[in-house]
DNA sequence: TAGTATCGATACGCTATCGTTTCGTTATTC
DNA sequence: GAATAACGAAACGATAGCGTATCGATACTA
């Protein structure tokens, strides 16, 4: 069931082969311009001239603009490692700054495509790509712990409680106008990942 | 300082007057289109076509599509009223339950332009104007009777507090596809809205 | 050295959609 | 009944943006 030639080997053919960097730079200014200017301004032309690449180049790598969108929103850029303090408050302290301080942008654009996500099924594929795997899966893995050290009841919903700093950093986002910052992030854990600070066991 | 003649009595004109169910018919169906097909969607010429409403009267009433959209999108249609169950859990839960019966498509509608609402000022104003005035005030209130009653702390951070059912309606949504049901809605009041069901003060 | 594919730049055709205008009709005032 | 303004329908001009094609230059294979 061979390919190709080159299919797997990804090397060996005539011709001017192709920068990667330009895949790079591409995905980046996409990124840039959702995040501070949003979909709807959002042009191949402006993408190519911020990129500093030929519309040519970018159209050869992708067959039209909505799927630039969608590759740049959906790859997982760096992801922050999953924190083991030994307590709930710790881990979720820590890795929400984490997240806070590396991805605002990214977290901004694909609140930019948030709309249509609503309505077209590509898009919707691409917000959970770029939304639930990178950050829930953390809150995920840090609650799971928590119910084995004891710290909160095994009946938890933790889908529930993992989908909450997300939502509410992006709805801060909106209703405040400005990026989620280190305050908000202790207002969040303090709220709902410290057990038990006002009402019992106080040993 | 009078303005006009008829600006305050607002009749009395020669020509044929203007029909007021005609603003409601374009109202409804921005917000229809807006929920189910999405901001990139909307043209003019389908929003009149779905009114059954000529493209001339509704640039004879707005003066560009953009300020259809943010009319629509920020006007307060039927507000529930906040209930007095006596509990937070049962004031939570009848308030919540109502909100999603009858304004599912509305925050559609909201969520299509939230894309826009981080980069443009008036989107953003929008937003707030159909999100934060409607939902939270009411869960407000909700929350203040409870801290009153000796439910909850009194250091509840009641404006997080307040952002969590909207956020985790509007998330939800995004993550499973599906309106939210009456189940999400007992989720989220069972997590957040129940006071001390599995730690203390049994008494 | 010949051949080929990529590069940025730029011109091009095509379509969608905005906002305007015109038409004949209808509702209201004077 | 004359004047006026809104009504739906439809045609219109203007523009923006998509995706393609062409250019000379460049980087690689054979």
């Amino acid at each position: 069931m061979k390919v190709n030639e080159d299919a797997g080997a990804a090397k060996a053919r005539a011709g001017r082969p192709r920068d990667p960097r330009l895949d790079e730079a591409v995905v980046a200014a996409t990124l840039r311009l959702l995040a501070e200017e949003g979909y709807a301004q959002l042009t191949v032309e402006r993408i190519a001239a911020q990129a500093g690449v030929g519309k040519a180049s970018l159209y050869r790598r992708w067959p039209d603009k909505v799927s630039v969108v969608l590759e740049a929103v959906s790859r997982n850029p760096e992801r922050p490692a999953v924190p083991d303090t030994g307590s709930l408050r710790g881990d979720a302290l820590t890795y929400l700054q984490t997240l806070v301080r590396y991805r605002t942008q990214h977290f901004d654009a694909i609140s930019a495509i948030s709309g249509e996500a609503l309505s077209n099924q590509r898009f919707g594929d691409a917000f959970r790509a770029g939304m639930t795997e990178p950050v829930m899966a953390g809150m995920d893995t840090i609650l799971q712990r928590a119910i084995a050290r004891g710290e909160i009841s095994p009946e938890t919903d933790v889908a529930l409680l993992s989908s909450v700093p997300p939502a509410l950093l992006q709805m801060q986002r909106l209703l405040a106008g400005r990026h989620p910052d280190n305050d908000l992030v202790e207002r969040i854990v303090d709220q709902f990942f410290s057990p038990d600070t006002d009402e019992s066991e106080l040993p």
